[in-house]
DNA sequence: CCTAAATATTTTATGTTTGTAATATTCGGT
DNA sequence: ACCGAATATTACAAACATAAAATATTTAGG
């Protein structure tokens, strides 16, 4: 980085860094008003949590299954909590366990048939509530947001693995 | 609106549909990303968890204190939530409730100066992870971002509170 | 080849955060 | 004085993190 770079960025340092902490804390506000709407109508109507929803999903987005290290990581949850989670949705038949003959020390977690058909309702009225909360935003708008997020994403998983 | 409106949206539904769905679950990512990273900061250099951390930074701003339903609202948080975290915090000295005369159903949360001095030096180490964090996204990007989100919380609450 | 250490996967244990529902107390208006 | 609304707490269940333990696999050394 060149001298008049760095001389450049100090000068900006102090607005950049408020402007970057008002919008971490409207990032954490707005996934929250979601997440509480979403929880409410998701409880009401389907008698489901978020979490146990979040888990159907990336299910069926994998038929083949996933280990259950593989889900952890992918929905950004720890790997004991994916054990009471996957409990839950157990012991209402929505998923099952199955022992692979090659690795006996994991679990591959499948949706069931009654899993499938049970998300494939809830994911289409969890769709439209989305499309409806989200409805003063344009598909380009949208594209936009995602790519800033998705650079930020990145950052702070390398941040985490790098302690 | 008007039928030419209504009918390019009913044609470019599908499309913007997707995009937000995809948004919405950029956004989760995104906030789950960056809170794994402060939490796991917080804990290591200060013991404290960010919930906690966001009850003394929202107190700070607030030097006259707070009603615990003042505090559930601005957090986002259910009210007896607030309750267990005010517990906590006022075990460690950190926050005091004062029951004010005109109002005995109520206390009023402030921050002690142990409080204060602690808070202090976390934010400041907040900020720079965060500005850390953000920092591919400039200031006046991060303004058009916050304007969207903004435009989202309003339409997320109305929906909540309208059931 | 065989055993011991290192590694990987999951569960269990403990504590905090979260929401909902139920309860007790207090305030304000009628 | 009474009734509905507001305020805070408590109880309970789910979600979450961390750490430790249990089990299975892999690898390294003999």
């Amino acid at each position: 980085m060149s001298v008049a770079n760095r001389a450049r960025e100090r000068s900006l340092a102090r607005p950049a860094s408020k402007q970057r902490l008002r919008l971490w804390l409207r990032l954490l506000r707005s996934s929250r008003a979601i997440e509480a709407c979403l929880r409410e109508r998701l409880r009401a109507k389907f008698t489901i949590t978020l979490p146990q929803f979040d888990v159907l999903a990336t299910l069926a987005r994998n038929a083949e299954g996933m280990t259950m290290t593989e889900l952890s990581r992918r929905l950004m949850v720890s790997n004991g909590n994916v054990t009471g989670i996957i409990d839950r949705l157990a012991s209402e038949k929505l998923v099952l366990r199955q022992a692979p003959a090659s690795d006996r020390r994991s679990f591959i977690v499948r949706l069931t048939p009654r899993g499938m058909s049970q998300f494939s309702a809830i994911a289409k009225a969890h769709e439209s509530w989305i499309d409806e909360l989200l409805t003063e935003i344009g598909a380009d708008e949208a594209e936009k947001i995602i790519e800033r997020l998705d650079g930020l994403v990145r950052r702070a998983r390398n941040e985490e693995a790098r302690p």
